[in-house]
DNA sequence: GTATCTCAAATCATATACGATCTTGCGGGC
DNA sequence: GCCCGCAAGATCGTATATGATTTGAGATAC
């Protein structure tokens, strides 16, 4: 039987409250009412909080209580920094173990990719991305960088309902960049090569965000 | 007054033992005896517990406790890989708000690093190489990959107990480079040189260990 | 009108108690 | 002799209860 323990229950209810936007940065998370709510005592619902402390989900406060995590104005800066640096590196501890199966594997989602391009659909595209990327670092063999790398994807998870994260003209050149890492993969590139390729095309990524957000703030001072 | 949670309490405690090599990897920690040897009752304990958890200090299984983590043989280059990568970003990124000032101070703590060579003093070694590398990595703008690299020094004490980690002719290399480290960021060079420099310094020490841990097999391969 | 004090409500922090689950050793059957 | 089942002990998982701390509203003094 799939026994799963209370405060896992509770885990799993929190964060994904938190990454579907449900539970908005800010918002108080009290024991007792989300206990009752589950349930069950109050016990476990404070430790799926104190996890989802250690994990950057909530912040915490002695005697005070938990609230989602508020995100500054350079959140996605850094989140996007970091992600580039530790995906860059996993791409590029994997590549030697990627097989030729993969790598088509990876074309055909990059395909997808291509397809919805045609209409707006930032979901699909942002799902296969992630199914794209998943292809090229998961067999990396360093367990801590690749642990570091989902601990990324599930931040921005939480930052995509608050921040901007796809900008259409980017998407387009984004595929193109895919399709260049799989050449550079498939035709054995120096780990370097390979690294700063998956790195810039993340900070490309967020170049392009932090533009199209700056544009915005342009027009909405003319406006004003 | 310096009101200490009792959870607080227990978290350093355990944290302390662990690092100090009190409880060795593999230890079995059981709630009641700590919580009675800390007077308090188990449920702080086990927050504390879990808390070490989601730090990779100790590791947890459902409904039959926790152990303090084991190490693979692996881990060490793990744990070195993932540092180089994250402490030469924040090296790169501190890099331009680096005063002269403190690279004056890094370049006297290398100065008392290079007396130390003249005697066998790990510890000593150790603990300047901290304060160097802390004194350019600190002003990292970002957080998180601040974070990280604290996380990965953090983990290092832990392998320390248990792992090579001063090979003397390692040291007297870990000097020269240092002064060099410092010239690139006093001259202003690019981030990815600094970045590279302060990951291939680390590197650098990985493979010296690794090379010593082989030459040692050997030998005790050739005794035995 | 503002500041400060008091007190009650809300909430967290911890203790204690009990039920659930895993481990281990023993005995019986094959 | 080996394997399986079963019971007892160890330990975790959670519920409930109580103490501690914070917060905020209202009263009071200035």
């Amino acid at each position: 039987m799939a026994v799963v323990p209370k405060s896992e229950q509770a885990y799993r209810l929190v964060r994904e409250r938190i990454e579907s936007g449900q539970y908005v940065p800010g918002y108080r998370l009290v024991l007792s009412p989300i206990a009752s709510e589950l349930g069950m005592s109050v016990v476990p619902v404070r430790e799926a909080i104190r996890r989802l402390e250690a994990e950057g989900f909530v912040t915490f406060e002695a005697n005070v209580g938990a609230q989602v995590s508020l995100i500054k104005e350079t959140e996605y800066l850094h989140t996007m920094q970091t992600l580039a640096l530790v995906e860059g590196s996993a791409t590029a501890l994997a590549a030697p173990t990627v097989s030729a199966d993969q790598i088509a594997r990876a074309r055909r989602i990059n395909a997808q990719m291509r397809e919805t391009l045609t209409r707006f659909d930032p979901q699909a595209f942002t799902d296969l991305n992630l199914e794209l990327h998943s292809v090229l670092f998961e067999s990396c063999p360093n367990p801590h960088i690749l642990d570091l790398v989902h601990r990324g994807w599930n931040r921005m998870k939480v930052l995509r309902n608050s921040s901007f994260s796809f900008v259409p003209d980017r998407a387009a050149a984004s595929v193109d960049e895919h399709e260049r890492l799989l050449d550079l993969i498939e035709d054995g590139a120096s780990p370097l090569e390979i690294e700063l390729a998956a790195r810039n095309h993340r900070l490309a990524t967020l170049d392009a965000v932090l533009a199209h957000q700056d544009q915005l703030t342009h027009q909405r001072r003319k406006t004003a």
